[in-house]
DNA sequence: AAACGCGCCTGCGGGC
DNA sequence: TGCCCGCAGGCGCGTT
């Protein structure tokens, strides 16, 4: 999915029609990881828009009516924002607002979820959020916070990274990224890890993920900006796709592995 | 507890 | 040309 520099970059695209008064509001699936919620429409309608937060990968909407929304944009979740009345495939759910603006949630593998609670601490404190730690940007991230969360964890650094109970907003691309910079085997366990490879992958990590929001984040196939633009982040992937070809700071060929899964690349040559 | 594998979906590109 | 396979920004659940 989009991870937290993409999600970031939705959040403040969509700030930009926060107060206007959504007119209406059309599902064409309920199907999506879990089914939108019934009331969902109702909940919304005629209300504004005051505030949208961002957790980690989650999008939270704040209304006029103290009702909240909770998206997650799962892998392949997106926002369009359009004066056009054409409904494509995979448009799940249309807002209409007063100003004539139609915003679009399409998400062709429907991973995404989207779920109205009365107010924002009956969705805070709902499932979704139980178990989600502190975000990858916020100043409680910090080298102490990790290290007492890893330190006895016999699993790799990588796969911990992509644990939205650890730390939220991390996902596939940037783990692999993040531990590029911080010089780290992906495979290393964190136990093994020093307090000062801690404090690198802290550092690296607020460093990647601020340099993707402000470049736009990531396109690859399926996530675009709600305006329509491409993020530009892809452009600097020290690592990430770039098996078979040559590190950045030193000769050796970047490696492509599996890691629980998913793949993960890394210079083996820098990263120990 | 903690670590892993699988399934949920659709679309795309590569190999035959 | 077309089919089949593997793979893709995520996450929850079940099993060991």
């Amino acid at each position: 999915m989009p991870e937290l520099p993409e999600v970031e970059n939705m959040k403040m695209l969509l700030s930009k029609h926060c107060n206007i008064k959504i007119n209406d509001i059309k599902i064409k699936n309920r199907s999506l990881r879990s089914p939108i919620n019934s009331s969902f429409e109702d909940d919304i309608k005629s209300s504004e828009i005051l505030e949208i937060k961002r957790l980690g990968k989650y999008l939270i909407f704040l209304l006029s009516n103290k009702k909240c929304i909770v998206m997650h944009a799962g892998m392949s979740g997106k926002f369009i924002a359009t004066l056009t009345q054409d409904i494509a495939k995979h448009d799940h759910i249309i807002f209409y607002l007063a100003n004539n603006v139609i915003i679009k949630y399409n998400d062709p593998r429907r991973f995404g979820i989207a779920l109205s609670f009365n107010n924002e601490t009956e969705a805070l404190d709902s499932k979704l959020f139980k178990n989600i730690a502190t975000d990858a940007l916020d100043i409680k991230f910090n080298t102490d916070y990790l290290f007492q969360k890893i330190k006895h964890l016999k699993s790799p650094i990588k796969t911990t990274l992509l644990n939205q109970n650890i730390v939220s907003g991390i996902g596939n691309i940037y783990a692999s990224e993040i531990l590029y910079y911080a010089k780290i085997d992906p495979q290393k366990s964190c136990n093994l890890l020093t307090f000062n490879n801690i404090s690198d992958i802290v550092k690296f990590t607020k460093e990647v993920l601020l340099n993707s929001i402000k470049l736009g984040g990531s396109t690859l196939k399926d996530y675009a900006l709600p305006n329509g633009d491409t993020g530009y982040f892809q452009n600097n992937f020290a690592v990430y796709n770039k098996n078979d070809q040559k590190c950045n700071n030193c000769n050796h060929t970047i490696n492509k592995i599996i890691m629980a899964g998913r793949a993960t690349y890394f210079c083996p040559n820098e990263q120990k």
